[in-house]
DNA sequence: GTCCCGCCTTGACCTGTGTTAAGGTATTGA
DNA sequence: TCAATACCTTAACACAGGTCAAGGCGGGAC
């Protein structure tokens, strides 16, 4: 993971892409050459976004759908009084906004958390595409299908699980995530987000999220130098949060493939 | 909501149907002919389940979608010591696993909380039908992201709102969810849930849920009487829970409707 | 240099919610 | 009739996590 000439190292894979879409589209779907044809045609506009930048707002009508190239970014529901939730990252590969088309105006913002690159696509553009090319339509179904379970993750995460466990429990499905994109090592990874983030995504105050991460630092479990995160045992923190990275699979999967090929 | 011969007053939209996905999809699609047809064509089945049995649990392979026709389930998560998080409720008219063919092991548990009578849908005939119909498909990605959006809100509710405003947030979601199928008068519905359950959802204690009610009820906001609830002051509960109905719009969206009737 | 600002860290104290325990009221079934 | 079960209710107490306050550190702007 390190034997690459280092001027940007992890995100090659999206590099160079007039469509970052049939990238992300064809980690779980073999594309046709008419299919990626016909995601290529899509006209795309990359652009970037300055950390602590919104990409959309409660109550705007977007049409777009967009995917992450570079950096991370926040879904959120601000309440009356300040106080914030962030209801799920975008990583690098991730795609926000799949049913631009659908659903009309947007009842979350959507923030940067670091300087982000992001594609736009238009989101009628992609409904009109899966009209011609349902198999793409059910690559989309089943994007849609991976987001719902980490939503639902997140709700037993924030709903149940002990300020501990939550901490312990987020580390890893993030280690787990950014693996998929080649965006972390082995047991570490950057982390660049504050721990007032953390906290809300956490559900947990800024200070609670502190003297978490001090006892697991204290414990042995992970280290952080600024955003550097390791961890040292990476089986006993998945014990400790009940972890288990099942609900995070996403590459080809066969039954899916089956089903997709299959056409009546 | 009363005149209408009281055998089986509230689902009478969802009788009598071979496929109750029709009805299902026809709340936001004005479906065509063909369309329908090939719905109806599906082999479905429907059965009951009494109270408390699992409808599936984590680690099956479950190969079917299913229409809630009668009575509410739920989709949650256990830990190893015992304690539970429900992530949804699905509701009459709802659907469970509309991904079914995509996702191959379930990691949720779905348990009847009420007797229900649900409608199996072979999984990958849905598919099968959205390749031919593209149009379904799109009124299936519809689906999914409303639940998206359900799913984001208790997120929201569980990350960051006190006890109180959860309880407030909820039974008004509810009120407004069973408003959409006919299942609830203008300010009241049958609850049919234990407060146990109820905690589960919102991440309390079953005590805890027990000393919110009793301050709703003291404060004058909402009778409770066996499992009949209602809401005495639906605007004051709302601005408590700062609740916003615009999440669960679900009929005919117009721009929707365009995308999907547009193709190229 | 030095001032500011964003972020991390820690301690002291407070409070919302969990836990434990006990009892109440229906309902069901023998 | 009584016992058992399922659910609700309330009180007393405990504690996880919130809040408030203070200070530290590093980097950028000037």
């Amino acid at each position: 993971m390190t034997d690459r000439d280092d001027e940007s190292p992890p995100h090659a894979l999206l590099e160079n892409t007039p469509s970052a879409l049939v990238l992300k589209v064809g980690v779980f779907l073999h594309l046709t050459a008419p299919e990626i044809e016909a995601l290529d045609a899509l006209d795309t506009r990359e652009f970037g976004l300055a950390k602590g930048q919104d990409l959309a707002v409660e109550g705007d009508d977007i049409r777009s759908t967009y995917v992450v190239i570079e950096g991370w970014l926040g879904r959120y529901r601000m309440l009356e009084d300040g106080r914030r939730q962030i209801i799920s990252f975008a990583l690098p590969g991730d795609i926000l906004n799949l049913d631009g088309a659908l659903v009309t105006d947007y009842v979350y913002s959507v923030m940067a958390l670091t300087d982000t690159v992001v594609c736009a696509v238009a989101a009628e553009a992609v409904i009109e595409v899966t009209q011609e090319h349902p198999r793409l339509g059910a690559a989309i179904s089943w994007m849609g299908a991976r987001e719902r379970t980490l939503l639902a993750e997140q709700i037993v995460r924030v709903g149940r699980r002990s300020a501990y466990e939550r901490v312990a429990h987020l580390i890893l499905e993030l280690l787990y995530r950014l693996h998929l994109v080649h965006e972390a090592e082995k047991r570490s990874y950057e982390l660049p987000l504050t721990q007032e983030v953390l906290g809300d995504s956490l559900g947990l105050s800024l200070v609670h999220v502190n003297r978490t991460l001090r006892r697991l630092r204290k414990e042995g479990l992970v280290r952080l130098e600024g955003n550097s995160l390791s961890i040292d045992d990476v089986d006993r923190l998945a014990e400790i949060a009940e972890f288990d990275p099942a609900y995070l699979r996403h590459e080809h999967i066969p039954a899916a493939e089956k089903a997709i090929n299959d056409p009546t």
